[in-house]
DNA sequence: TGGTATTTACGAGTAATGTCGTATATTAGC
DNA sequence: GCTAATATACGACATTACTCGTAAATACCA
């Protein structure tokens, strides 16, 4: 029996999910090839990242072909939150809202942006009464 | 010659600092009772960790008595914006908005909050203009 | 002052992440 | 059918994050 401790993708894990997210699914030789624009690593180096992420259960395949195709077995909304929720815990005392606005304070957002920021405050602030 | 490769915390490391920046200062000791509320782990384990993370300057500390007081030599807000600029480059396409109306439609916030979010939102508005 | 408790220093072990080399299998083209 | 290219499997190794035990130094107190 395999005991896994924590499901949160790793950082490398991450950088995958996103070309898969990116695709809907994926070679690991096209996945290699979208990771070497910003890094340097060897194909195999992707390979057993993506098989050890097979085994924790972070994505599917189908290798009923020699060149397995990969799936990502977690949704990037999910996985969001479940960052999201890890930072709010640790880093801002459990407030949401305390992140939102150091979010905003910190990042420049064009005015299109903080327009549909505002447009979901309000449907919020309606939804509450 | 000592090479430090990247100076983001660990998990660890950020539940020490959230004691230290909520004391200003303390002993290991005090950090580690302080833990102890809600992990299990040996004296040593958490004195270990608080002498790495003065190698790699994330504290500084007072050794003129024989008991160590230590100090957060990185501020809260500063390992925030680190670590949302991280989340926001791998996880949200580089994109502070998307972040911020992920975190506000997965977590309620109270009235109070979205209208503190509302004002800071009219003020970056304007700061615009 | 002598013993007990507290503290630091340090070494060592474990597990996870990321790295790759090599062996083996499969496919495709000549 | 044979060779070259491509894919997977697998083992090994470095690094980092934690984990703790033990030894040595220091402080406290009866």
């Amino acid at each position: 029996m395999t005991i896994i401790k924590h499901t949160r993708p790793t950082e490398s894990e991450l950088e995958i999910l996103t070309v898969l997210w990116n695709n809907d699914s994926a070679t690991v030789r096209t996945v290699h090839e979208e990771l070497s624009k910003t890094k340097a690593s060897g194909y195999t180096t992707t390979l057993k990242l993506m098989q050890i992420m097979f085994e924790k259960g972070l994505v599917t395949r189908d290798d009923r072909n020699k060149t397995h195709i990969y799936m990502p077995a977690v949704t990037r909304e999910k996985t969001q939150m479940q960052f999201l929720q890890k930072m709010i815990n640790t880093l801002f005392a459990g407030s949401p809202a305390s992140l939102v606005l150091q979010a905003l304070g910190g990042h420049a957002a064009s005015e299109e942006e903080l327009e549909q920021i505002q447009e979901l405050i309000n449907t919020l602030k309606n939804g509450q009464k």
